[in-house]
DNA sequence: TAGCTGACGAAAA
DNA sequence: TTTTTCGCCAGCT
C-alpha cells in the first residue's frame, strides 16, 4: 500500500462509479460533489475521468447523472450522441433546456446528504 | 520512460 | 464582482 492508506481494490474510480450508480432515477449530481464526498474535493477532475473511463468499465455507469456544478450537462459530447445524455435525462423526468438542468438545484443529489451516515 | 491531457472546482488576484 | 491560476492523479501517447 505505496498509494496513501488506499487498498487497491478500493480504487478512486470504482468509488466513483459506486456512487453515480447511487444516484436515484431523476436525480442528477455534481463531479464535485461525489469528489468531495469521497474525501477528494479536489480532485473533481477524476471524477470527470472516471466517467470517461466508465465506457470500459464492466458495470453500466448513469454518467448522464453526472453534471457539473452548473448544472451543464459537461461531458453529453462524450456519448455515444450528444443528445442522447439529454434523452436520457428526459425520460427520467428531469427537464433540461440548453444543455443545463432545468431546478439543477432541487434536482441535486448531494451523497454528502443522501448518504450520510 | 516521461510528459501531457482531461466530462471540474475552488481559491486567489 | 469577474477572471485567472492552481490542484488533483491516473490513463494514454
Amino acid at each position: 500500500m505505496k498509494n496513501k492508506d488506499i487498498p487497491t481494490n478500493t480504487n478512486f474510480f470504482d468509488l466513483v462509479f459506486q456512487v453515480v450508480r447511487l444516484v436515484p432515477k431523476g436525480r442528477v449530481t455534481s463531479y464535485g460533489a461525489i469528489a468531495k464526498y469521497l474525501g477528494t474535493a479536489r480532485s473533481s477532475r477524476m471524477v470527470g475521468w472516471a466517467m470517461n473511463k466508465s465506457h470500459h468499465h464492466p458495470i453500466p455507469i448513469p454518467a448522464h447523472r453526472v453534471v457539473n456544478r452548473l448544472g451543464i450537462l459537461s461531458g453529453k459530447h462524450h456519448f455515444a450522441n450528444p443528445t442522447q445524455m439529454q434523452q436520457l435525462l428526459e425520460q427520467e423526468g428531469i427537464k433540461v433546456k440548453k444543455d443545463q438542468v432545468v431546478h439543477f438545484k432541487k434536482l441535486f443529489w448531494d451523497p454528502e446528504i443522501e448518504l450520510k451516515l
